[in-house]
DNA sequence: GTCAATTATTGACGCTCCGTCAGAATTTAC
DNA sequence: GTAAATTCTGACGGAGCGTCAATAATTGAC
């Protein structure tokens, strides 16, 4: 397990250069430019092997986005982990969020193809576990932060609302307004100028929508979300170098 | 324009019958599944005779997707036409959402396929526009309740704040749990049990944080919507009806 | 009713890509 | 040095796409 003989290592090395020449065709002309013969012949290996690596090129896809998922992982736990109540934190984690969808496009565009059935539903079920769990551990990070905040008396246990429905709110809000802003090219012709500003201040209302103390004005709110801005976006951008 | 020969006529009713032949595969069996020279061979015709009616299957797919948008522009228009204030008919356009992804899956599940990059982008731009159009026709349905609750003095105007950007607030939270919904399987695995409910519940505080009067709380909003969803039901059922 | 012009239909064909596997090449173990 | 084990190769069969020359059906003028 812990020692690996050099062809082994060879071997290893090789699937990471495979993602790295398969990552530059799937963003930039697609899944179905992605084919196994053009990635065999730019790493001068057989199609055969590649192969050897990835059973076909859907977990090519997975695999990529595994390590983007990571990445936004990583930055979730930056925020979660920072100074300040849970609420101040969980505002850094919607700052992780659009840091990941804003600044890190590449790695945000590969977790939409990820979610597309056709490719979704040809990997092997290791993998697709793999990313579950990514997942499921991101949320994760912000349910305890939701249930510190309860703890800590800042916001009320509702009945029959659970910290994960509150999550799943603010999930879904993010998660909804990028998917929009993403693939509506036109939003601004719609009448959304500044889906970003949006998107905050919905996230405001759900929060104090849910009684989460200290309640804010949307202008404070919006004024809250630049100085916490300020304070994580050297830590994040660290971490995307890291991952680079 | 207006006259058509009984040729024409037989055309287009072809163009309708390949619809109608490759919807359930679709739906059934993924896009994949649906090839060109399966469509022909259900159909016995010829593959080029296909070919003459759609110039690719993405363009079938979007077909079928416009016919899905058609309903829910439908369903959006009741719900927008009905009785009360706006905030109630906006309501009922969220139960119009509601009652699509809950009951006309297939039509739901039709609107995924098209929003997939590899579909989309292979489609002429005619069909794109076609279905933009009808997209922004739903968005604008919404829109104009948010003007009338405004102008009626409801609904405050905030500064910097369009009535769009609070539809984008709705259409983001209602979307994106539909999503998450429809595409992780374990969500009561992650603590969601009822992701309606909590829908509903986000879509309150939305409502109530731009301040629209009447202002009500989670457990008075739930039973409204209860309320205005047995009003709308049977309606809604109709027009289902009418469309199949 | 005939026949030439027009329009519609056909399916074989060329192409691309997938995923496999028998055999060649290389490495490892002794 | 050599035999066994491992790794690598690329030709191959199969599937589906989209085309187009050939064929069939329809139309309408006489």
């Amino acid at each position: 397990m812990v020692e690996l003989t050099r062809k082994q290592r060879e071997i290893q090395e090789r699937t990471r250069e495979i993602l790295r020449v398969a990552k530059p065709i799937l963003l930039a002309e697609g899944f179905q430019a992605l084919t196994m013969d053009r990635v065999a012949s730019r790493m001068e290996y057989a199609k055969g092997t590649i192969y050897g690596h990835f059973s076909n090129k859907e977990e090519i896809v997975l695999a990529l986005a595994l390590e983007a998922m990571r990445l936004r992982q990583k930055l979730f736990q930056k925020a979660a982990s920072g100074t300040g109540l849970a609420r101040r934190r969980i505002m850094a984690i919607g700052l992780a969020s659009e840091f990941y969808t804003q600044r890190c496009t590449e790695e945000f565009q590969v977790e939409q193809w990820m979610r597309h059935s056709n490719i979704w539903d040809k990997s092997s079920s290791d993998r697709q576990t793999l990313i579950r769990n990514c997942e499921s551990s991101c949320m994760q990070i912000v349910s305890e932060l939701v249930r510190e905040g309860q703890a800590m008396g800042d916001l009320p246990t509702l009945e029959r609302m659970s910290a994960e429905e509150m999550v799943f709110g603010l999930w879904a809000i993010t998660f909804g307004s990028q998917i929009l802003t993403a693939s509506s090219p036109s939003l601004s012709a719609l009448g959304i100028i500044d889906p970003i500003r949006s998107t905050r201040i919905h996230c405001c209302q759900l929060l104090n929508g849910f009684g989460w103390q200290p309640i804010h004005s949307v202008e404070e709110y919006l004024e809250l979300v630049d100085e916490i801005s300020a304070e994580y976006l050297p830590q994040f951008e660290q971490i995307q170098r890291e991952y680079r």
